[in-house]
DNA sequence: ATATTATGGATAATAAAAGTCTTTGAATAA
DNA sequence: TTATTCAAAGACTTTTATTATCCATAATAT
């Protein structure tokens, strides 16, 4: 179990963009070379924070993306979730006679993590 | 990201070890028909936990596995990383000035996790 | 000896992640 | 209007990890 590579991506950049200026856009182009992926790549991570709401895009002559919510709004959690989900870690698919103890505790760990990466929000490792 | 599969075969038989007496082991058949799964992948992943040393196994009739350590001393951190490995669950290869500050976040989220799952101990979840 | 049971290696099947290529469509600039 | 710049989207391919299966071997009780 590993954190994708897409994650990391992500958060990347919007630290990157949370840290520039939110009035004129940064290019995909730009942002994939400065962390070594493809700008194709990239484009499709970024098109899922788009989803998400956290980004906007501009096409055309001086596009590219930039922050559109609060930046105070946007957590860590918010980035991974849009990334890889927000469905549990630990599913137990047996039928047991009732619920199933070990995906309470499971289930009850994973909450202590996310609790932790919703309190931590992105603009607050911007180094000042 | 995901839990795999084997970590939850791993509890499941972890727990039934712990619940069944320590006395005479339980063959992998058993085991694994319990779970539905087949015997040779089950014992697969009962040789990884009998070499982080928390279970035995016995060879030849009437051989099985047992819990071999206090049962009082096995967390589910324990058996998870028996399977899972221990390696960070967040890894940030990019070469940046100083230390990744994502990085940072991540690595303390994932404690709180652990260290949650390292305070429930398998034989909290025994029915009485 | 023989039946029973775990171990280990090789390999196959499946699924998920990571990445590429190409086309489309939107916005701007000329 | 036309050419240029850029993101979006879809179809693929490649790579890697997971989930197995099969078979030969080693250990042990009866």
């Amino acid at each position: 179990m590993k954190f994708t590579k897409a994650t990391n991506y992500a958060l990347h950049t919007m630290l990157a963009l949370v840290e520039s200026s939110a009035v004129k856009p940064i290019g995909v182009q730009q942002l994939a070379e400065a962390q070594g992926v493809s700008p194709t790549y990239l484009s499709k991570i970024l098109t899922r924070l788009v989803k998400a709401g956290m980004i906007e895009s501009a096409s055309g002559a001086n596009g590219g993306y930039r922050i559109s919510r609060n930046k105070d709004d946007i957590t860590f959690l918010d980035i991974i979730q849009a990334i890889e989900g927000s469905a549990s870690l630990f599913e137990c698919d047996f039928v047991h006679g009732e619920e199933c103890l070990i995906q309470a505790v499971m289930k009850d760990a994973e909450e202590k993590m996310e609790s932790h990466l919703k309190s931590m929000k992105i603009k607050d490792l911007i180094r000042k």
